[in-house]
DNA sequence: GACTGCATTTCGAGC
DNA sequence: GCTCGAAGTGCAGTC
C-alpha cells in the first residue's frame, strides 16, 4: 500500500490502517519532532523519514547519519490522528511507553508519501568475528594464550562479576582472562583489574592471580595501565586471519 | 518517485537514479544480506526494508527491533546492478567503504517497492538531560555537590585522561568529579578511580585527592566498589525535577 | 587517522 | 524488573 502526496486525512487513515494490520509503516514529509523521557528533545520543521514497526519501535531518520535523529524502542504504543493545531491541519504521530515513561511526538503539516509493508522474515542473522568466537578459539587451543594454560571455566562468577575465562597456568597459578574482539582502551584494563582484585580476595589471601587481556591490540594508555597493575596482554583476533 | 512491484530492471534504474540525485532511497522486498568487514554475517532470504542515504549510510531493517539487522556507516559508496545469479535475475545492492575495509551486499530476487525522497532539513536537534546539563548545574551551583566546593576546571587533563570537573573542597583538598547522566555501574567507578590515581601521581606524592561520582543513583556493586576505594557518591540528576 | 568517553546508546543473558 | 557487559556499537571532540 502506497500513497503519494496524500491529504493529511488520507495519510492518517493509511497509517492507522497499517498499524492495525501490523505492517511496517513509513511516512515521509515535513515534520517537527518532540521527545520527552529519559531526556528530552525538540526538532524544528524539516523533511524526514519516519518508520513505525509492528513491534512498537519508531524511527525518525534525516538524510544524514546511520542513527535516527529521534526514536522509540520496541514495545511502544503508536497512535495517529489528524487535527487542527495553530489553525493548520496536522497529522500527529504519537509513540508512548512506560518504564520509563517516554513519549515521542511527530507532527506533519505536509506528507509526501505513506507506505505500509507486510512480509515474512523467518531467518536469523549468523554473525562471526565476535568475542564468543575468540573464546572458542582459545578453548579449542589454549596454547594460543600461552604454553601450559588450562581453562577451567567460562563465565566464572566472582564478587566483581563473571570472568570470561578462568583457568590456571603451567605453574598452577590462577589466571583470569578478559576477552575483547577489538582494540582495547583503558576501560578493558580496569575491567580485568576488577576481576583480578576480586578473585585475589575471594581466594586465599596469599593466592597469586594473573590477569591476561586478550585482544587484537591495545592503545598506549591501556598498555601503560596494564604495566602499572602487573597485568598481561596477549594479541589475538577473534577469527584466524 | 515511487515504484510498486517493479521489475528488477526498473527497480535497478530507479535506485541508480535516486543515488545519482542524492536522494534518500528505500527498497522493500525479499533479499539476502551479506556483510564482511570488522566481522562478517549472513542473513538468508526474507522481506526487509533497505534505506540508502545520500551521505553513504545504508540500513537494512526487519520488522522487529530498533536497530538495523545490517548496516553500513556514512561515507560508503553505494552501487546497484541487475544481473543473473544462479539462473535467476537478481538486483544487487553493494555498499563499500575502506578503513576499515567493509562491504555490505543485499541481493533481491523480488522487489515490492522502491522510493526516492529528496527534501530539506536545516534544523538541528536540541537535546536536554545530558551529562553536559548536569555539569552546567554543578558549575552554576557548586554547593549542590557539597558546601564549599570550588570548581577550578572542566575537562582537566591528567595522565589518565580528562576529568569532568576538577576543583577543591573547603579544606583545600583536590576534588575529582566524574559525571554520569544516569544510574551507574562498576565501570563508572573504575573510571573515576583511574582519574584519582593519576592525579594523585601527577600532583605531589603527599597530595590528598578526593574522588566524587555524581549520578542519579548507583548499583550495589558500584556502591561497594566506591567504598573499597574511598570514593564518594553524590546523587544528582542532569535536570531539576 | 587514532584515542577517548558519551549515548534517550541498544541488546541479550542471568537472576 | 534490575544488573552487567558486548557491540560490526555510532558519534563528537581532540590531538
Amino acid at each position: 500500500m502506497t500513497l503519494e502526496q496524500p491529504t493529511l486525512e488520507a495519510a492518517c487513515d493509511a497509517v492507522s490502517d497499517g498499524i492495525a494490520r501490523e505492517a511496517l509503516v513509513t511516512i515521509f514529509g515535513r515534520c517537527t519532532v518532540d521527545y520527552d523521557g529519559r531526556a528530552s528533545s525538540r526538532l524544528e520543521a524539516g523533511d524526514r523519514h519516519v518508520m513505525l514497526k509492528p513491534d512498537g519501535a519508531a524511527l525518525v531518520h534525516t538524510d544524514e547519519g546511520q542513527q535516527p535523529v529521534n526514536w522509540q524502542p520496541p514495545g511502544c504504543e503508536h497512535a495517529v490522528s489528524c487535527l487542527r493545531e495553530d489553525d493548520a491541519r496536522t497529522l500527529v504521530l504519537e509513540s508512548v511507553r512506560s518504564t520509563p515513561d517516554e513519549r515521542l511526538c511527530v507532527r506533519f503539516r505536509r506528507v509526501d508519501h505513506v507506505a505500509a509493508f507486510a512480509g515474512t522474515d523467518e531467518t536469523e542473522l549468523t554473525l562471526s568475528g565476535t568475542e564468543e568466537d575468540l573464546r572458542q578459539r582459545i578453548l579449542e587451543t589454549p596454547a594460543m594464550l600461552e604454553t601450559g594454560f588450562t581453562p577451567l571455566a567460562t563465565e566464572r562468577e566472582t564478587s566483581a562479576g563473571a570472568v570470561d575465562i578462568y583457568g590456571e597456568d603451567d605453574a598452577g597459578r590462577t589466571v583470569v582472562v578478559e576477552l575483547k574482539r577489538r582494540r582495547v582502551g583503558p576501560d578493558a584494563v580496569s575491567q580485568l583489574r576488577r576481576y583480578v582484585d576480586a578473585l585475589t580476595r575471594d581466594l586465599h589471601a596469599d593466592a597469586t592471580v594473573r590477569g591476561i587481556l586478550v585482544a587484537p591490540s591495545v592503545t598506549d594508555r591501556a598498555s601503560r595501565l596494564l604495566a602499572e597493575h602487573d597485568l598481561e596482554f596477549v594479541a589475538l583476533e577473534p577469527t584466524a586471519e
